[in-house]
This record gives structure tokens, sequence and C-alpha cells, in this order.
DNA sequence: TCAAACCTGTAG
DNA sequence: CTACAGGTTTGA
């Protein structure tokens, strides 16, 4: 599921929690969320060094330019709890990690496990070493980070496409971070309609696209993000979902004019938006 | 550029 | 029962 400030919660949790752990065991209960090049043994007894986020997707970084690359796609979650003793785990964990002090030497410890969890099982896990990392996240085409663009480059990457404005800032590729809700969101503080070509936007919405981006996904980190459907982050849900004005109120009310939103199909995504005041 | 596929759950 | 769900890739 997550968009980016999903994103960036779990990696800071999970940062803070696995910085001097390493994983001593692994067990597999549904093989299909690991990309089947990818060798978990490899990340065993490595010293993990830190957790990024990068565009919507989680790095772990272990010892020896190890990496763990993860997509969480719907319903991936990282959990931590107890390592599962037999062969059926907990509801919709699909991958356990066991935990220890990377220093320790005590492998029964109680450092507790890793937990994958992911109902749809649409995540991906792929393990990765030297800098072969950097190849797969281009090969994933990730664009720049929404929160390290600069307004020139974004400009320059959407003025010329004909393509709507919403499919434009959800595509990864121009931008890497958003999704539906926080897309959704933008363009209404923005009080530009989602349907509109990217060409045809004058650079003042552009500054405001910008401005307001840079705000909500700011605030959504401070709230841990947007708790819809089953998201949760290693350290619990996230607040922001109180602060949607536009996504997932399509039988509702604008908060601005009070006149019903709208509900289109866009890129094959739903897309709330009201008609006045988004022109 | 659009629909289908990947899966499962939940709301209506 | 049917429709729909935060994402991304694939193929028509």
């Amino acid at each position: 599921m997550p968009e980016l400030p999903e994103a960036q919660t779990i990696a800071t949790d999970l940062d803070s929690k696995l910085k001097g752990q390493a994983i001593f065991q692994a067990k597999v209960f549904s093989s299909s969320v690991i990309n089947k090049d990818s060798d978990l043994s490899l990340l065993l007894h490595k010293p993990i060094l830190g957790v990024e986020r990068k565009g919507k997707m989680i790095l772990f970084c272990f010892a020896s330019e190890t990496y763990l690359l993860t997509s969480l796609r719907m319903t991936g979650q990282f959990l931590f709890g107890d390592f599962p003793q037999g062969m059926d785990p907990p509801c919709h964990v699909r991958l356990a990690f066991a935990l220890k002090d990377a220093k320790g030497t005590d492998e029964n410890s109680g450092g507790g496990a890793l937990l994958y969890r992911d109902i749809r099982k649409f995540g991906r896990l792929y393990v990765r070493q030297g800098e072969d990392y950097v190849q797969l996240l281009n090969s994933f085409r990730q664009g720049t980070d929404a929160l390290a663009i600069t307004l020139d480059e974004l400009m320059d990457k959407l003025k010329g496409s004909s393509k709507s404005i919403k499919s434009l800032l959800m595509d990864q590729y121009n931008l890497a971070g958003l999704g539906n809700i926080y897309a959704t969101e933008i363009l209404f503080s923005s009080g530009v309609n989602p349907i509109k070509p990217a060409s045809s936007l004058k650079k003042e919405e552009f500054q405001s696209i910008y401005e307001n981006m840079r705000s909500i996904l700011s605030k959504a980190i401070e709230e841990r993000g947007s708790t819809v459907d089953n998201y949760e982050a290693p350290f619990g849900k996230g607040n922001y979902q109180n602060f949607h004005r536009a996504y997932g109120k399509a039988k509702g009310l604008c908060p601005i004019c009070h006149k019903p939103f709208s509900l289109v199909k866009e890129a094959g995504r739903s897309t709330v938006f009201c008609p006045n005041c988004q022109k």
C-alpha cells in the first residue's frame, strides 16, 4: 500500500529497531513474495547498517554491500513479533526473520522476529549484492523522489505531456512516492482538475501543486501516514486519514464550497474531485 | 492507453 | 453475489 509518507514511517521504525541487529534464520511461508533470483541466505548473520526509503520502496542495507529491497504494493506490512515455531504462521504472515544482536553470540537471546505480512501477496522482496541495487532501483523506473525534486525539475518533466496531471503524479518514473491518496489530496488543495492534461497547466498551477505536495507529504509523515484499510507500520498506525479532504469522500461535500464531489475513473483508479473548485 | 493480471478481504 | 480496494507490470 504505502505511498511515500507510509513508506517513510515504516523505514524509520525499522531503522530504529534493526540497526545493529542481524538475521540468523529466515522462514518462508509464501515463496511467491520473494523474487525468484533472490537468495535470502545472503542476508544471514550480516549486521543491518540501516533501513531507508526510496520512493515507495524500503531498502534494508546489510554489511558486505548486501541489500533487501521491498515493494509493499497494496497490503504488505512489516511487524515485530515472535518467530513462528511451527509450520503455520500467524494470519497472512508470508515470511519471518529471526533477529539477534549483531554483536551477541547467543542466538536464543530473544531478539524477537521481523515478520512480513501481506494479505494479497502483491508485495515483492528482492535480495541484491554490490551495486546491483542501484540497477534494480533503475529497473523499477524510480524517478526523482517527491521530497527531493525541485519545482523546475517537476515542470520540465511534466509540462510537455498530454497525459492527465493525476496519472503523471502517480507515475513513479517521473516522480517517485505518490499514489492515489496523496495525488488526490494534492490536486484538491491546489484547485487543479485531476483530468487536465499536464500541458494545459499554467506555471502557477505547477507551483501550487509543488508547494502542496511538500506540505501535505511533510504533514502526513508527522502523522505517521494514512491508515486506510489495513495499513500499519511496525510501531503503529498513522493518523493522516483524519486530515484527508477529498480522498475517500466521494459521497460527501467539498469542504470549501459545500457542493457534491465527483467520482471518476482516471488511469484505472478512482478519483475524487470537486468540479466547482478544481478547474 | 487501456484492460488484465497478481491475490484476498470487505462493503454493499 | 458483485464491485471495489492503497500498486505495478504486462500485453493487447
